[in-house]
DNA sequence: CCATAGATGAGACTTAGTCTCATGTAGGTT
DNA sequence: AACCTACATGAGACTAAGTCTCATCTATGG
């Protein structure tokens, strides 16, 4: 994962540096969603070396690209979710930060029709679905 | 408008005290969404002496009545958009700020979907439209 | 191997939000 | 009306989130 990340920075033509590679891989090993502040963690238990501002520009790079999706977190902090992209919406996991996608069927629908309604002209929208995965329904396990 | 915060805020048991009118009656003046800086600058501005953590503590306690919805803006920043408890999505003109709430019609349909294939067992969603309102439209007034 | 545009880390800076605490006041009680 | 007290307030310290600048460094094409 961590490659494909690294490959699709590559196309977008930015440079393939020392602390993007690093960052690439602590990503990938992060299970769901993760805030600045998590991989900031991340690199400083590591000893990377890697400067906060550092860490700013590539999630603003990802986002950029696609490659990564921010939410909004119902607690308010910002959050981002490795994402495919060609979806766009996410369920988050409030007990485990797992998140899985959900493809846009229906979704669109109602944005069309909201649309029509209202009058705006809709640019863009935003929806995440919080819960708890399977996993952390069963297990009681909320990490 | 004011009026029917400070009612509901009397309903809820909490003081009527002479900040909450005041920032109420901001609040109503406010055309569309607005952050906690906003209201801050507005009291400033009035030299009401409101100090920060009153404004935020209000918001807090118009949020937990419903009488206020928290937007994340497509930029990052957390709005606050002035809302009918029984609405919960709102289509929000990112020109002009104005916001106007969009029935839950398919929304909950494609949530119970989600959570039906995915299997997770959702708790709360957020759904936002961002576009440009009728107004901002055709008037070349982007404000 | 070199040149250079692009990327980096340090750290100052700005903004958002929380917390504490001494003081003030809303609103019920008498 | 005066009083009491729990609740609310403003000030300002504090923390966390995010941006910016700038001197230095390095990935990459030639
Ligand atoms: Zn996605
Ligand atoms: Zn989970
Ligand atoms: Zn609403
Ligand atoms: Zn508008």
């Amino acid at each position: 994962m961590a490659q494909q990340l690294l490959q699709a920075l590559d196309r977008a033509g930015v440079r393939l540096t020392g602390p993007r590679r690093e960052l690439a891989h602590l990503i990938a090993q992060r299970a769901g969603h993760f805030t600045a502040a998590d991989l900031l963690a991340d690199a400083e238990r590591r000893q990377l070396g890697i400067g906060r501002a550092t860490i700013f520009r590539l999630l603003e790079l990802l986002a950029e690209q696609n490659l990564v999706e921010r939410v909004d977190l119902p607690d308010g902090r910002h959050a981002y979710v490795p994402c495919e992209p060609s979806h766009h919406h996410h369920l988050v996991c409030i007990s485990c930060g797992g998140s899985s996608e959900v493809d846009d069927c229906g979704i669109d629908a109602v944005a069309a029709e909201a649309a029509r309604r209202s009058g705006f002209e809709i640019q863009s929208h935003r929806l995440e679905l919080f819960g708890r995965c399977p996993g952390c329904q069963s297990g009681t396990s909320p990490q």
